[in-house]
DNA sequence: CTCCAGGGATGAT
DNA sequence: ATCATCCATGGA
């Protein structure tokens, strides 16, 4: 059955490349003329050419499942992006953003992926996030066929969570394997369902998550905004913190987090998440230190690698 | 080489 | 409640 395993979308307000290279998700990898990757696990291969997407699946699909519904869904189509862009607040640092980010979507990430990458993302650079996934990927992930090659889907907690630390490690996640080993378990164990969370209220649902090892404020509210589809949630890192300082704090004495957070969360209204991204996005295309804005994240791998891990010991 | 990265946990004020 | 320090690792 070829028919399901090819779709067009039509996607109109959809920027691609830049939804795939905003730092909200990291293990898309450019490949030919578009982006290989997986949605949840389903290994899929989407280009992008003006306002239609040109989606082919490695695997067959289940008969109730259809191509187009799943990757509108991931890929946020439904989301009223004219709307949102115009609730946001107009200052130069919104505007410079809004204008440099258009057709930028907040996608729909499957809950443990997101948060178990998050985990692995603190105090890291976007480039190495993304060879941290790649790593955990190869080595615990499922193969999944992708024309001439494979790539993998994201191990679930259950398969981490029969790891050691030490092989954690050796993917390069420093001392957070620790923590992201932790967290598996209480996942795998029933002690954290992710999924019956997502009926919590947001300050519900974000006390239980700050509740688990290597989840602070900052991972659990990229969980709910990248995963649970919290749009208000507003996730304050470095960059983010750069950016409020100097566009609504100038002049006056180091804001504290909570007041930073506080601000955000009363300035920039009912898609304030989808602000936060833009802000982000932008402040990081544009302040990058050595290139000027090119082409966001240039991947300098050729080929899907499986390979580049080496069993070093310790 | 140095500096820094989509932070969190812990212990001291 | 806020602040300081440590935590591994690799890109730039």
């Amino acid at each position: 059955m070829q028919a399901n395993r090819l779709a067009e979308i039509f996607a109109p307000d959809f920027d691609l490349e830049k939804t795939l290279n905003s730092g909200q998700v990291f293990h898309w990898e450019k490949y030919q003329a578009g982006f290989a990757g997986t949605i949840a696990s389903l290994s899929i291969l989407v280009e992008q050419s003006g306002e239609i997407l040109k989606i082919r699946c490695g695997q067959r699909l289940g008969v109730a499942k259809n191509l187009s519904t799943i990757v509108a869904h991931y890929f946020a189509l439904d989301h009223p992006l004219a709307k949102i862009c115009a609730s946001f607040p107009n200052d130069a640092a919104m505007d410079g953003a809004r204008a440099f980010c258009c057709g930028l979507r907040l996608i729909r990430q499957p809950v443990w992926e997101c948060l178990a990458t998050f985990i692995c993302s603190s105090m890291k650079q976007v480039a190495h996030i993304r060879q941290i996934s790649l790593n955990l990927r190869c080595r615990f992930g499922r193969a999944r066929p992708l024309f001439t090659t494979h790539i993998y889907d994201f191990p679930s907690a259950r398969r981490l969570a029969q790891e050691t630390e030490v092989a954690l490690r050796q993917c390069g996640l420093g001392y957070r394997a620790k923590n992201l080993l932790a967290t598996a378990r209480l996942v795998a164990d029933g002690d954290a369902k992710l999924e019956a969370w997502r009926c919590l209220p947001d300050e519900e649902l974000r006390s239980h998550l700050c509740a688990l090892p290597g989840v602070g404020p900052k991972v659990a509210n990229c969980a709910m905004l990248f995963a649970y589809e919290r749009i208000t949630a507003f996730p304050i890192d470095v960059w983010i913190e750069r950016v409020l300082r100097q566009s609504y704090f100038q002049g006056k004495k180091r804001p504290t987090a909570t007041a930073l957070a506080r601000f955000a969360g009363e300035y920039f209204g009912p898609h304030g998440g989808y602000a936060q991204q833009y802000l982000f996005h932008h402040a990081r295309s544009t302040n990058r230190r050595g290139k000027k804005a090119n082409l966001g994240e240039t991947n300098r791998r050729r080929s899907l690698p499986q390979d580049d891990m080496r069993a070093g010991a310790q």
